[in-house]
DNA sequence: AATGCTTACGGGTCACGTAATGATT
DNA sequence: AATCATTACGTGACCCGTAAGCATT
């Protein structure tokens, strides 16, 4: 499981259709297509209905909507951090803090 | 930032040396070598100071093995979560639970 | 010379976009 | 026929392992 079909899936599950979603990704369709269908194989069963009105979540989906959204915002939050903290350590030679 | 170099990072941190962390991850050093300095590219700075005796984590780097062991444990158990979601969902059409 | 990490090189895998196909209304 | 998603196909990027290079002791 990867961070981008995370962030992939909380699109489509988000837009309930994997235009809009891919749209708002800067992907094409069908990229966001196979990351889906390699993440419900990975995971082991369906995380999205597709109807030709467009697509939900099943249950299982719902339960990965809410960790993805979780997993991606810490996975944001992390980054600002260590950045954040990469910054701190260039004067602190002789500074004691800040 | 992608998960495996999160992986990768906590490897070596707590190793303190990429041959052992290597030999742990089950890839080759340069691999690691290589993820590494991505990883600190991207993040704008050193996490890791190398020595011919071996490797230490720098203060940014500190930060990046809390949130990294944090974000990889979140990330097994989303994946439990989920797939005991999908193993549920099967008998669910006429038995109510369990 | 030995240890530890990095750069160079070649091969296999993966992700993507465009185009064509399938399915439902 | 129109909409939504999937499969087919070719290209480019990425990851890896082996081999060679650099630095420190």
């Amino acid at each position: 499981m990867e961070l981008r079909q995370l962030r992939y899936f909380v699109a489509v599950a988000e837009e309930q259709h994997f235009g809009r979603a891919a749209k708002r990704l800067g992907v094409a369709q069908p990229a966001l297509s196979r990351q889906m269908q390699r993440l419900e194989k990975e995971l082991g069963g369906a995380l999205l209905v597709r109807t030709p009105q467009g697509t939900r979540v099943t249950p299982a989906g719902q339960v990965l909507l809410e960790e993805a959204r979780q997993l991606v915002s810490g996975v944001d939050a992390a980054m600002h951090r260590v950045r954040s903290a990469t910054s701190t350590e260039l004067g602190q030679r002789r500074s004691s803090a800040r």
